[in-house]
RNA sequence: GCCGGUGUGUCGGAAUGGCAGACGAGACAGACUCAAAAUCUGUUGUCAGCAAUGGCGUGUGGGUUCAAGUCCCACCACCGGCACCA
């Protein structure tokens, strides 16, 4: 057969849409498989290969399941809302819809070129109106379920981008889009409670199966800790100072109180405070410093000490000083600690550099060294003393100060609530109306969705407002409840809310009445295998998991988590071995490889360039490999004759089967391609085949390169596709060789090897190595002291 | 600092505690060709040797075991996440 892979692509893909048959059907009697991938962001640069790494997997896991009888839902979409969209409109002056639209059609073609076998009757882009109408509809919910608030907070703000951020979107004090430093700013914005699911996002991960590194990293953005709330007072007034602290059993050894700079303490009783103006210099000082110098500068430890205001340790009535320093940070806790400084490093340096005391309250370490943050036997305690184990302490600990009720047991996230808002148009707009008299307003469920209006002009307001704000027909309205005067909000939301449910709706796209049928969603849900990349662990996949648990809150969805499994692919590094970018010019486009290659190759290759979690580098050499395995499966056809087996590849054949088989189900692509390329090796060294076992072989190969696989099917006389025709069984009794080459080792030492019978016993197996006379004379002499035989593997012979 | 992960030929990478380097690439040699490409055949961890063969080899140092890339302890390097998180 001549391997023409441009005729036979179009040909087999043209052929599968007409048939419809990736199309997942109603069938709800049959087994069902929900494999998804992270839908892309139609960028205008088209796909690069990193895409077809990244949907390959579970595009070889989709296609073995249809071929093994499942009814298969592997769906395609579109996250389309978003700055860089918007930017190409202000740049060219396009509608962004436009610009949308383009790219959505680009990455289409792109995707189908490549022979993937989604559900192309189920696409979404989460910029259509019947889409974000149901992003609305659960915005609104939250809303009414007291998880969309506004709130004037201190906001992660990107003075580039001109928007507001969530954390999620400002790791490392860096704006994700653009990369410039973010600044803290004082605004009224949008946020919802993910605080309040941060328990059950945390114990929902004991229920699926992510990557352990996936859970990790969820586990540390959640960032669970056990502790205590005390509430301190203050001598001469009547105010509580609240503080959290892991260790309240050390509350004895608090020598001194540390608040942040921002702390409301201050302002609340500036005319007490003496020194108000050295707190007010430090305050701007703090301001003045970058997220870098706040942060990564751990060594120097500043701060002033309050004059006027003194705090009463609750557990034994000691006075003991309150500091401002930026080591306490606003955001976490409280805002306020107590300080131990025998047994937290960062209170030992403070107190070493403010000359405060240090009492310690846990023997061990030296003290006058440094602090020691190790266990050991409570000291200086009073009904403490000689707890040597910190659970008991604290328990016990918690205990005595609910009994004086000066506080109590409690947990801290580091997670905050989501910031929720962008100030530019590309997004979904929030559907609430600001009434004067009502307040806030629901826009009501019917009017949904809220169109975004058209706008000439796409750039932000200086002073951060969206640009819908200037479009007076949207922002003028009338109060839903009191049909008064109101203005609409005019921000619109982040990138991440479209996605953050796009999986539900795949099961029903066109549904009208409502996300998607329950009937629907009872069969498909949950996903059973989502894969992405490890930069969506932290925002995209806790953002969803947050949503879908609010969901199945109000009834709306029939399952606690929306999935099963999750896995991450490793990314594909340009040939130079770093990160592929348009600025270094080792960007690889699909389209290339595919017009040189074909999309088969293209496919084979990214998943045996190496393991499929782990980056690794382009390398066109290797291609061609992969380039020249398929034209020697095309030479198979050349070969293959008669039908029924060939008793020398038999057992070559079903230990194939069961590779390929099981390495599909682990991922581990790599080594089922390199499974197939052996076998490819031993059947042209048996020099023919029977059409049976060719068959075999384009059945395991198609996953991976379906075209090919269907044009010699095609060749061999079926009339059925491939794709849906029968994954192939194997016979784990002909897995097994009738002989087998083992070890012969003396004293642990690799001496050469023997044929055995498959299974023999150790006798005659080791009178095969006496015969053979692979040892020589190596035995002369000696006493055989012991006889290690591990069947069909190796003889070990211990001899003195 | 804390929490994960990874260290194997020239390169990408294989190895349920049991023959290290599967498979692919590259390189070298040969065949075909006027020639090149493509294709096919062979060699390819390293050191010594004409050879049979032997020594050494999975980041470093120890240990367990008949047997360690794999298990245990200590360390080094790199990658990723979190980070004055109280």
């Amino acid at each position: 057969m001549k391997y023409d892979f441009h005729n036979i692509e179009k040909k087999w893909q043209d052929r599968w849409e007409a048939e419809k048959t990736f199309i997942a059907t109603d069938d709800f009697s049959k087994p069902k498989f929900y494999g998804l991938v992270e839908f892309p962001y139609p960028s205008g640069h088209g796909m690069h290969v990193g895409h077809i790494k990244a949907y390959s997997g579970l595009e070889v896991v989709s296609r073995k399941r249809r071929m093994q009888g499942y009814n298969v839902l592997f769906p395609i979409g579109f996250d389309a809302f978003g700055l860089p969209a918007e930017n190409t409109a202000i740049k060219e002056g396009i509608h962004p819809r436009v610009v949308t639209d383009r790219n959505i059609e680009h990455f289409s073609e792109q995707l189908k070129r490549a022979g993937f076998s989604f559900d192309w009757s189920k696409v979404i882009d989460t910029t259509s109106e019947d889409y974000y109408k149901w992003t609305q509809w659960i915005f609104l919910k939250m809303f009414e379920n007291g998880l969309a608030f506004r709130d004037t907070a201190l906001v992660n703000y990107c003075p580039s981008c001109k928007v507001v951020l969530s954390n999620e979107d400002s790791q490392g004090g860096k704006c994700d889009i653009c990369h410039s430093d973010i600044i803290q700013k004082t605004k009224d914005v949008w946020y919802l409670r993910i605080t309040k699911y941060a328990d059950k996002l945390l114990e929902g991960l004991k229920d699926v199966d992510y990557l352990p590194n996936i859970k990790m990293q969820q586990e540390n953005w959640i960032g669970k800790s056990t502790g205590a709330f005390i509430n301190f007072s203050i001598d001469g007034i009547d105010e509580k100072l609240r503080i959290y602290t892991t260790r309240p059993d050390t509350l004895f050894g608090v020598t001194f109180m540390v608040i942040a700079p921002e702390h409301p303490i201050i302002e609340k009783y500036r005319d007490r405070i003496a020194n108000i103006d050295a707190l007010d210099e430090y305050k701007l000082e703090c301001q003045k410093k970058t997220e870098f110098e706040r942060t990564q500068l751990v060594k120097d430890k500043t701060g002033v000490k309050i004059e006027g205001l003194c705090a009463i340790n609750p557990a034994n009535g000691k006075r003991v000083p309150i500091f401002i320093a930026d080591y306490v940070m606003m955001g976490y806790g409280t805002g306020a600690i107590m300080a131990v400084p025998a047994h937290d490093q960062r209170d030992y340096e403070f107190a070493k550099k403010f000359g405060v005391d240090i009492i310690q309250v846990i023997e061990g370490g030296d003290i006058s060294v440094e602090a020691y943050t190790g266990d050991g036997k409570m000291i200086n305690s009073e009904f403490l003393n000689g707890y040597t184990n910190k659970k008991d302490s604290i328990a016990r600990m918690g205990e005595e100060i609910e009994k004086m009720g000066i506080g109590e047991l409690g947990v801290q996230f580091k997670m905050k609530d989501w910031a929720f808002n962008r100030q530019r148009y590309w997004g979904e707009p929030i559907p609430i109306v600001h009434c004067p008299k009502c307040g806030m307003v629901a826009v009501p469920y019917e009017e949904l969705p809220l169109k975004l209006p058209a706008v000439e002009n796409y750039e932000p307001g200086q002073g951060g407002e969206s640009p819908l704000a200037k479009i007076d027909s949207f922002v003028n309205c009338e109060c839903p409840k009191c049909k008064g005067p109101a203005k609409r909000e005019t921000d619109t939301m982040p990138q991440w809310a479209g996605s953050s449910w796009y999986f539900l709706r795949y099961i029903d796209p066109h549904n009208d009445d409502a996300i998607a049928s329950e009937e629907k969603l009872k069969y498909w849900m949950p996903v059973d295998w989502y894969n992405g990349g490890m930069e969506h662990v932290t925002r995209h996949m806790i953002y969803s998991r947050f949503w879908h648990k609010f969901l199945y809150d109000i009834g709306a969805v029939p399952v606690a988590e929306p999935y099963a499994k999750r896995t991450a692919q490793g990314m594909v590094l340009g040939a130079n071995g770093v990160k592929m970018s348009k600025s270094l010019g080792n960007v690889v486009d699909p389209n290339d490889v595919i017009d040189v290659f074909g999309a088969d190759t293209l496919r084979v290759y990214v998943l045996f360039m190496g393991d499929y979690g782990s980056a690794a580098p382009w390398n066109d050499s290797s291609v061609k490999g992969c380039k020249r395995f398929l034209d020697r499966v095309a030479e198979l056809t050349n070969i293959a004759k008669g039908n029924g087996v060939t008793p020398e590849l038999e057992s070559a054949f079903h230990k194939t089967i069961k590779k390929v088989s099981s390495d599909i189900e682990d991922m581990k692509f790599n080594t089922a391609i390199a499974a197939l390329m052996t076998l490819i090796n031993q059947i042209f060294d048996h020099g023919s085949l029977t059409v049976d076992e060719l068959k075999i072989f384009i059945s395991l190969l198609c996953p991976f390169a379906p075209h090919i696989s269907e044009e010699i099917n095609e060749m061999l006389g079926s009339k059925e596709l491939l794709a849906i025709s029968p994954w192939p069984e194997y016979d784990e009794a002909k897995t097994v060789d009738s002989t087998v080459e083992i070890a012969i080792q003396l004293c642990g030492k690799m001496k050469g090897t023997v044929l055995v019978p498959a299974d023999c016993d150790e006798d005659t197996a080791f009178k095969t190595i006496i015969d053979s006379g692979k040892l020589g004379d190596q035995l002369d002499g000696k006493t055989i002291v012991k006889k290690i035989y591990v069947k069909n593997r190796i003889f070990n012979i211990v001899a003195k």
